[in-house]
DNA sequence: GGTTCAATCTACATCGTTGTATATCGGCTG
DNA sequence: CAGCCGATATACAACGATGTAGATTGAACC
């Protein structure tokens, strides 16, 4: 009933060559003569032959696959990421097989030495659980890009953004626009690393060349950085009693939570409190008001990890430097600053970017 | 330099044993004496050994690895059905590789027919570009499960929602609440099939019955269904100059944009005009205000899509009739049309599921 | 006219597993 | 005690492609 597959063998024997033969029209080889080769052609139309990935992959020892592991894909950052990503991938020629780790300390060690790891050529890894003590489970003998703000030391070529600096400037943008007590949604208390850390220190530094006090109860804390957290967070702030007519929010996600929250209030945003989130998701451009964020260079952190990535993987086994790139990103402000009427949107604060650092620790990837 | 991969010659030859063996421990086979077995962990675990999944994948002629085609993945519903798919996938021991065929019919094709085709094991393919003609496209000799509502002959199991039930409730309720110019966006002119035209008929059916008029001038028309189409047709339709008191989005993304355009027009949500959506994504619960929306099963679409390509997996060659599922729907009642006054979500009604129906011209998948 | 070389094609081994058939051993059955 | 069976382990081929080395042309070269 099923009908076996149709190899090589068969078009081979179909158009009276070798199989190897085949093997080189399907690949492209130049010296065949045009006769020969259109025996061939027509063997596998008429046979219905396809190629077989799988022992493709097996004889050359590449897939041209690649893994993208991220918490997960409702979060709409991470979707846009998934998104960006999987077009530059595309562009050299490869396919991305995504893993969602929840954020799961479990899932997250799983990817990096699970069995899937002979299944694709290369990994491109963005923690949310794993943190600087599990450096060495990073030291995988595979092509690893990182993304984000947990893991700074591994030994693995790292894509991240400009955190400190962008929530400082996000912080005096406020300051700027005459805001004094400006709160904070999604600090995680007692952290060290991650992108709260970051851009809570930035937060601090802004106020600071401000001349802002930094007040603990302007700080909120949501765990993980979700629309319904945001929310909640908001709402604990707003009823802690404290006065507040600005918020940072540490992401969009939860800049929208923040809003849902304030309006539920029936505070005005941004007459009665600016807000500014992180990351400059598409749905911040049109929520209403409109919401100012940091756009981190989210489609040059794509190109970039996926560059990396090419390179570690052409280059296999040969030692170079990790590389450290900081894409540029910039302020763009919208209707919660005030800072546009209506939709639109524009730039009203650039960060420089980190550039490309090279780390003398050079292992082979 | 660079470490060959250990395999299990390598494990075999450290333990004492048959290569065989090394497979049969791996495998969890049960007839292996306890002290054999250690001997054979012991290995892998000195070496480092992982199982090569490619040569596993070659042999078995199973790769445990299924396609999700999608349109994009920054288009939150099917970031959204990404990710149940992606658990339901995993629930079920298989990983997805995702494509993206940004509607075009190119991609699609290339989907159905290209070179991955012997690389996982089935597809889930959600079409935007193909419609019925394409029909014979679809007889691809692999398992193949089709979501949405372009392509209903298809020979392959199908997953689909009640569209033309759910957009009729929509309409009801929006005439129960009193609403009397019921506007329409994200209409496709002249089209006969897929979500805009069953939902347009849904639409209708729902005027007629209660005894509202068909006026075309409240037909606002969008090609793809993004946040910004949404808010540039809600524009034309108010800068049109006809009577509005409820718009109709035919997904959530137009539902936020035309939000957005209310808003930039200083109309009011929902006493001036009430808005409905379709999808019941995260975002229009978080909106401001939040958005009446149909659910149409999301998790249940996934699962059963899932689990039906499980099946046709299972019994690949196996001739059975092909199945359409379509989950039952339910609208979720939000601020937006004053169902409830603030955040929570109601259900204003249950569309009655379609059930499993099986399909006469059953063929092999 | 022998040599050289590019063009064209083939044979064979190989990538790292798993399926199949088979060998061995001891104990249990009747 | 012959016969049988389950437990344990192995040898060998096979999955479907590609890399390597080499065979066979015919034209070009000196």
């Amino acid at each position: 009933m099923k009908a076996v597959a149709v190899t090589m063998h068969d078009v081979a024997q179909r158009a009276g060559v070798s199989i190897k033969t085949v093997s080189n029209v399907v690949n492209g080889y130049p010296h065949i003569r045009p006769e020969t080769r259109q025996r061939v052609e027509e063997a596998i139309e008429h046979l219905g032959y396809r190629l077989n990935t799988t022992a493709r992959n097996l004889r050359t020892r590449r897939t041209d696959m690649i893994t993208l592991a991220v918490p997960e894909l409702s979060l709409p950052y991470f979707a846009e990421l998934a998104d960006s990503i999987i077009r530059a991938a595309e562009d050299e020629g490869l396919t991305v097989l995504i893993e969602q780790t929840s954020a799961s300390r479990e899932r997250e060690i799983e990817v990096l030495t699970g069995l899937r790891r002979h299944l694709t050529d290369g990994l491109i890894f963005s923690p949310l659980a794993l943190g600087p003590h599990d450096v060495g489970l990073l030291s995988v003998d595979r092509p690893l890009v990182v993304l984000g703000e947990r893991i700074f030391d591994a030994p693995a070529d790292h894509v991240t953004m400009n955190n400190v600096a962008a929530a400082k400037a996000v912080t005096q943008h406020l300051a700027a626009l005459g805001r004094r007590r400006i709160a904070v949604v999604g600090a995680h208390e007692g952290e060290q690393v991650g992108s709260a850390a970051l851009r809570l220190e930035g937060y601090r530094q802004g106020l600071e060349s401000a001349g802002l006090p930094f007040d603990p109860a302007l700080v909120g804390e949501a765990g993980l950085w979700h629309r319904s957290t945001g929310a909640e967070a908001m709402a604990q702030l707003l009823d802690s009693g404290v006065e507040v007519d600005a918020v940072f929010a540490l992401n969009d996600a939860m800049a929208l939570g923040a809003l849902h929250a304030l309006h539920a209030r029936r505070i005005d945003v941004p007459d009665d409190v600016a807000l500014v989130g992180f990351d400059d998701i598409d749905d911040v451009k049109f929520s209403v008001p409109t919401i100012t964020s940091v756009d981190p260079g989210r489609e040059e952190i794509a190109r970039t990890a996926v560059a990396l990535l090419v390179e570690r993987i052409a280059e296999a086994g040969v030692p170079r430097p990790f590389r450290r790139v900081v894409p540029a990103s910039r302020i763009v402000g919208r209707e919660s600053t005030g800072d546009v009427l209506e939709g639109g949107g524009q730039v009203v604060a650039a960060v420089q970017p980190g550039g490309v650092e090279e780390i003398e620790d050079a292992r082979t990837a």
